[in-house]
DNA sequence: AGCGATTTTGCACCCGGGTGCAAGATGTTT
DNA sequence: AAACATCTTGCACCCGGGTGCAAAATCGCT
């Protein structure tokens, strides 16, 4: 059992060499319409198909792309792979997905795909250091690696963004329309670049306006529960003529959770009292309980430059693309 | 540059033949600690680390598992993901995501995972027919194959599912006893055997307290809008007094498209005028906006279990597990 | 028919590592 | 020191397919 035809096996049937069995399944390979009618006749009934693991070891191209991703708890990273995983093998190309956590580090995954000869490595999202990359264990023979939805200052290693700085702008123009003029910024794991650059434009745009201070509350990790209790922990401290008339969270999920606890537990109503955004456009946040105003990425668009990238069509050079600002009841 | 040092040149560099490195590799072969010390460091030096392709090559066996998905709509993919990567890496395996959609089916999605010679395949609650497995393409060669979180009647291809029946019993029982007695149920793709299965179950509960009729309820897909519309459509059609009392929805994502929009376009409340079920327990569901009562699937011992059966630790076969009635405001 | 041009096919040897066996090295016993 | 047991190492050949080249077959033309 579990036993797959070879191409000499092949060749035996049909009466020819297994390389002519290999041309036969070589587009434009040199091979007689005749001969190729009889392998394909023979390879049928064998049920041959290439055993694309030897091809791979002789070519040195495996058509396997690592997808690294750690931050399961974000439900944005679904479209993402959903995308990706269909624009991958629409180019012919398939999506190892490996799973960073405490049990398996960023240097094991690397070292992993390096090994198993993927043609590219994806990292998606993903919260490495720049100094992970340095790791003595990662030779310069390492797979070519891009970072998608995430910002990357490493030498050599291009990225594919959101621009958070027209997102920024848009989300603040918005809301000094509106009339807000006491904004505060939510973050998640703050020590990561994507979210200090996102602060920082936000600050920076407020600035422009005139508006100088920014409350800064920082959640755990990126969760509705911490979400809501960073938010939690600012109204208990905070008499409501002091409170921010804004709350613009780095992401969705801690928008959600935030909006949640504000309204359920303290009875302040959203966008009345304190208006709320969120980053990503979650699915969800669409739905009339939350109304969520936040900004999406352009996934699609991402992915395609991403895997044109991979696949040498374009150039490796960090982009950042303009997503689009989605207003609902939250603001 | 790309260029992967090879055992024959390390053995060069530590003045031994390629077969003495490969041992030294090997866990267990017989070797001097003299031979191996200085192999290890000329490894090193060299950044060496066996070639993971060639010897899938000789060992037939690649540490590769396919994971097919065709519903990236259901968020109740991701922790699936989480857990099942997480697994899979723990016991030395690594997932092929593959994404099963209108330019790539099953039939494809099988062959290629045949063709990468994947150790085994892992169906990841894919809508897919019985009668795929019966193409002529696919010889009786293919990898094993199991089924995560779907029913499986094949023979030979074993499942690991929640318990449907107990889980449906679990909300009858309990809706029954708050005193709902005029029961609709809402399924999604109502072709498919689980979907049947939830549903048979749900009316055979309630024949056996007394009653006998269920208000059948259909949306297209599985989505939040598609939700909200079988149920704007039943309320258009149906007067107050007329209506059910309860709806259980297939899973968790149409009862909260569903919620939403018996609230929020029909001001009926919930659970005062219509109670809501769902099911799989999909993390947003516990927000005070939605309080959705739902059935839990126990998603880690699923994955356990799975990644048993795919490792050989236990005889392939279906198993049922209990999940666990997780009862909210919604009911 | 005969010659050269062109296409098709077979072959030796490669990709990087794994296996079983036998030769070589080391160690133990008398 | 010889004889034997044991451990370590090298080798031939395997896994399944890919490459460049040369032999063989086919074609076109005079």
């Amino acid at each position: 059992m579990r036993k797959r035809a070879t191409a000499k096996e092949v060749g035996e049937a049909a009466g020819v060499s297994k390389w002519t069995v290999i041309r036969a399944f070589k587009p434009g390979a040199s091979i007689t319409d005749e001969a190729k009618r009889k392998i394909m006749e023979a390879a049928e009934k064998l049920n041959y198909s290439p055993n694309l693991l030897a091809r791979s070891l002789s070519t040195n191209v495996t058509h396997q792309v690592a997808v690294l991703v750690d931050d399961f708890a974000n439900p944005q990273k679904l479209p993402f792979l959903e995308s990706l995983t269909e624009r991958l093998q629409a180019a012919g190309l398939v999506a190892m997905l490996i799973n960073i956590n405490n049990h398996f580090d960023h240097v094991h995954a690397l070292l992993n795909a390096d090994q198993r000869l993927v043609d590219a490595i994806i990292l998606l999202g993903t919260a490495f250091r720049d100094e992970t990359l340095n790791d003595r264990r990662l030779g310069p023979g390492m797979p070519p690696m891009f970072v998608l939805a995430r910002d990357s200052q490493i030498e050599g290693v291009p990225a594919v963004v959101c621009d958070s700085e027209v997102g920024l702008r848009d989300i603040v123009d918005h809301l000094y329309e509106r009339g807000y003029r006491r904004p505060g910024f939510m973050t998640g794991a703050s020590a990561l670049s994507t979210a200090l650059k996102r602060r920082h434009h936000f600050a920076e745009f407020w600035r422009q306006k005139g508006v100088e201070h920014i409350v800064d509350i920082s959640a755990e990790r990126y969760s509705r529960e911490d979400g809501g209790a960073s938010a939690r922990e600012y109204l208990k401290k905070t008499s409501p003529e002091d409170r921010v008339d804004v709350l613009m969270c780095e992401n969705d999920i801690l928008a959600i959770g935030a909006m949640e606890t504000i309204r359920s537990e303290f009875g302040v109503s959203v966008p009345e009292d304190i208006a709320v955004v969120g980053f990503d456009n979650y699915e969800l946040g669409a739905t009339p309980a939350f109304g969520l105003t936040t900004y999406e990425q352009p996934c699609r668009e991402m992915v395609d430059l991403i895997v044109e990238m991979v696949t040498g069509k374009r150039e490796g050079e960090t982009i950042s693309l303009p997503g689009k600002l989605v207003v609902r009841s939250s603001t």
